[in-house]
DNA sequence: ACGATCCTGGATATTACATGTCCAGGAAGA
DNA sequence: TCTTCCTGGACATGTAATATCCAGGATCGT
């Protein structure tokens, strides 16, 4: 799992702590967290791509959430900067080798190894989607969205 | 996840369906699967660590399972070869930058995205910890099973 | 109209890690 | 004693994540 992630969901946080009215730059948010600046905004760009966030050019610019937050799981930030490819991938080694000498009819049969770990996978992704952004402001001490705000206040006018 | 995990998921299948009186060589199984021999050794070592399997040096030596096949959950096997860590590595950008004006009160507080994250993934490893070897072997087609033993006859004498 | 800000997307460089190979050493059986 | 075979480290390779840069176009304030 990329650092990405862990950058977007901030991101998304702070978005949604200083709401809608205004908008955020890649520098700022890149400044906030010491991030680097051009990386950061490919990941911001795919969170837009996925309809997280959605973004405003020019001057005074930048992003904001694409939805309000208790309509964007987790597991929306995780798809799109981690793509949407199960983080086990099947090789179907299997059919190689020795397997080779196997009937057809037993690659019908779907694969043990294969569904057992989907199983798991979907135990994952059942866990991130029942988690808001709305929730995560929720178990947030108070102080740090009143921080966020005040921030957004000097930085941005 | 690396393609290790399913390498070594159905490498413990094959020992599991030969049986624990004779042992298989990395050659053997490399072959099976046509997988590089010297690195799925690597592997193998990995899961012999970990005490999933077991090993034997000297002719007629190689692998056998370490218990017996409803004792091995298929977590067993991920984290003997993908390592303890979590997949979501934290690195705490929160005190960063901006972030590190907040008062040290507000990092006692466990990190809300940090948490979500790690709930998440404990349903993951708790799906994978209730699935057995001894589970895989019961869904998977008994053809598979009797071509194992047999090719295992085949080249192991 | 004009300059400043700021997103978009492609090209490119850099780095980390997974993947893969090789070899010397030792253990066990034939 | 010879062969098989595991162990562990060193090393080479390949690929993806990470990071930087630039040209193009959109929007805003003046
Ligand atoms: S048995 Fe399952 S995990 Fe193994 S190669 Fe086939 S589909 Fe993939
Ligand atoms: S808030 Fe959570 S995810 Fe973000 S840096 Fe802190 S511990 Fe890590």
């Amino acid at each position: 799992m990329g650092e990405g992630v862990e950058w977007g969901l901030h991101c998304c946080l702070v978005l949604a702590w200083i709401g809608d009215d205004e908008a955020l730059s890649t520098a700022k948010l890149a400044k906030w967290f010491e991030l680097p600046p051009a990386y950061l905004n490919k990941r911001l760009q795919a969170l837009v791509r996925a309809g997280v966030l959605t973004s405003t050019a020019g001057a005074r610019g930048g992003f904001r959430l694409g939805r309000p937050p208790e309509k964007i799981t987790l597991m929306d930030v995780v798809t799109a900067i981690e793509g949407p490819e199960e983080t086990f991938r099947c090789s179907e080694i299997r059919q190689r080798g020795a397997g080779a000498e196997a009937p057809a009819s037993e690659f019908r049969h779907a694969c043990g190894v294969s569904v057992a770990m989907r199983r798991a996978e979907l135990a994952w992704r059942r866990e991130l989607a029942a988690q808001t952004l709305a929730d995560l402001m929720a178990e947030a001490p108070p102080s740090a969205a009143a921080r966020a705000r005040r921030w957004h206040e000097r930085v941005n006018g």
